[in-house]
This record gives C-alpha cells, structure tokens and sequence, in this order.
DNA sequence: AATGTTAATGACAACCATTATCATTAAATA
DNA sequence: TATTTAATGATAATGGTTGTCATTAACATT
C-alpha cells in the first residue's frame, strides 16, 4: 500500500511545508492509508492498515497526527456512537464531495450519500444564515446524521 | 429541588410500573434535575445537583439510569465533542419540543434552537423518504448540529 | 403490617480510547 | 555534513464510562 517510490501523495507536500510542518514516513503512510479507503476508519483500523507495511509505527503517532490533519482541516473526524472515533479525508481531498452520512445503530454501518444535496445545500445556507445572524454564532461546520436500521440488521 | 412530597414528577409512573421498572428515590431525583433546567448536562453534572439533596446516590447510579432512560426513549444523549456526554429530557417529557443544536467550538455552550422547523421538517422528512427507499434503511432519528464560534468567544 | 421476590443501589475495580511525558530520531535547510 | 527542531516511539497517566457483587429497598402478596 505504501507508493513505491517513497514519495506518498504530492498533492499535500506543499500544504506541509508551507506551515513549517514535515512530511514524514508515518504521515505519508496515514494519508496514504485514508486515500485508499472509502470507509470511516478508527485510529485503530489506520494503526493496523499502516502497521503491516510500518511495523515500528506508534498508535500514539497515528493519534497525533489524525489530530493534526483534522486542525489543518485535511482529515474529518466523526462520533457514530460507537464509543470510538472514526476518520475520513476531509470534502476537498477526498473525491467523494460534500456528503453526508446514515448511520446504523445496531452495526454502525455508515453509508455516505449526497443524494440530496441540491436540496440540503440550499436549506442548510438558509438555516446558517439565520441562525447566524438571531443568535450571533459564526457558524463554520454543520453535522448531519440519519440513524436507523440497516437492511441486514432488520432481518435477524 | 426534590419534591417536597416525595411523590417526583408524577406523569411517568405509570411508564416504569408497566414495564417492571421501580421508581425509585434515584431516579426520580435525577429526572427532576432533568426536568428542572433548560441546560444540557453531563453525568456529573447531574450527579452534582443530585448529591446535594441526596449525598448518597453514587455516580455509577446516575449513569445507569440514564443508560435506562436513553433507552426507554424519555432522555436523549448528546456527543458534542467535549469529551463527556450530554444528558436532556427527550422532545416529549421536556416542553421544549423538537429543537435542533448550534454549538460553539471554543466553549461548548449549547443554543436549542427551533426556528426553522418548519422547513427543516418538510426537509427532514422528504430526505429520509427518499434515503429509506433507496439504502433500504428504516429512519428512526437524525442529528442535525451547526458548529461555530459563539459571539463572547469571538471578541477576544 | 410483615414477608418474599428481585430490581436497583453504592462502593470499588476495571476498562479502554485518548493524551501527556520525555528521551531519541530524522526532516529540512544551509 | 552539520545544525536545528519537528516528529517519533515507548510508556505512563488520564478520565469518562462500565462491570462486579454484596446489600438495600420497591412493590406485590400475604
Ligand atoms: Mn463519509
Ligand atoms: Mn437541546
Ligand atoms: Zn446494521
Ligand atoms: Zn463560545
């Protein structure tokens, strides 16, 4: 899974540098594990993925560096209700586009959709809009969840 | 702030008796905390308020029957990212009826808001038709939150 | 009112995801 | 290559939440 040529995904190594950051191995190997996935993956989960290629590599460091990805705005983080939280690369690198998720509560299942966007986009700059204004919120992130059963959970 | 009667809050007694749940001093004192405060409150907090009435109900007491009481559909359990979980009487026991959330990242402060539920549930609703049909998944709830910074936490 | 059944409690330990610490390593730059 | 310091990895610690288990107390029955 690591690139053979060692050089990961070039499309970041600016937005490091720029920053005084440093594209290191472990970080290479996390963006590269969350750019080949389409699941939500625990911190555990990219532990894991990055372990087999990088044995060495800390859970301390994929916790570090998620925490980091996510204040650069790379990297979005999720509370499903599992008790533990999961990771995805954020809109703008990720090639799904803005979406947003349904969530079985029995198997956590998580199911990104972006069907109704047209629709939701529109409500949701309404709603920011005017909550922003009555109660004098800057209003920057919204989290839209749907929680139910899913196909397979309903039939046992 | 407990009832003076001892009686608690009467109109769900009958829920518990039918399904071979007790009332018990606990539990009632926690829902009267619930059902005395516009806040959204974590266990300790309730735990708080409890003890001062009641030095003797343990923290291991308030998150069981909160658990219980998620559970039963008469509380609601939050995950605003603050690390803890956020306790509130569900739409149907707290008069606030159905209210959205606006959360501000630096304090954490809570806004119910309740402003555009008329769009929002004709929005609601349609989306979750039409994602039931199409992801084969039966809708029981959905979380909407807008994250940003609160007016106090901006000016300074 | 006294009894029996068992849901519920309270004290405490254990769990487990996440963070803090700190000596060591290795990117970046010159 | 040498210098600087961001980043790492091993480990301990944190803290919210859950499990254990002997004891208590609701509540239905007598
Ligand atoms: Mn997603
Ligand atoms: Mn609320
Ligand atoms: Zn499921
Ligand atoms: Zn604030």
């Amino acid at each position: 899974m690591p690139n053979k040529d060692g050089a990961g995904p070039r499309w970041m190594h600016g937005k490091f540098k720029c920053c005084g950051y440093r594209m290191t191995k472990p970080r290479e190997a996390i963006l590269d594990v969350l750019g080949n996935t389409q699941e939500h993956l625990s911190a555990e989960d990219i532990y894991l993925a990055v372990h087999k290629f990088y044995p060495n590599i800390g859970l301390t460091t994929v916790y570090r560096n998620l925490e980091m990805l996510v204040n650069m705005g790379m990297v979005v983080k999720f509370d499903f209700g599992e008790g533990r939280s999961k990771y995805e690369l954020s809109d703008n690198y990720s090639g799904k586009g803005h979406h947003h998720h349904l969530v079985c509560k029995k198997c956590y299942k998580v199911i990104d959709y972006s069907d109704f966007m047209k629709d939701e986009v529109k409500f949701l700059k309404n709603t920011e809009d005017g909550l922003s204004k009555k109660y004098e919120f800057n209003i920057t992130d919204h989290l839209i969840q749907f929680f139910g059963i899913c196909k397979k959970c309903s039939t046992k």
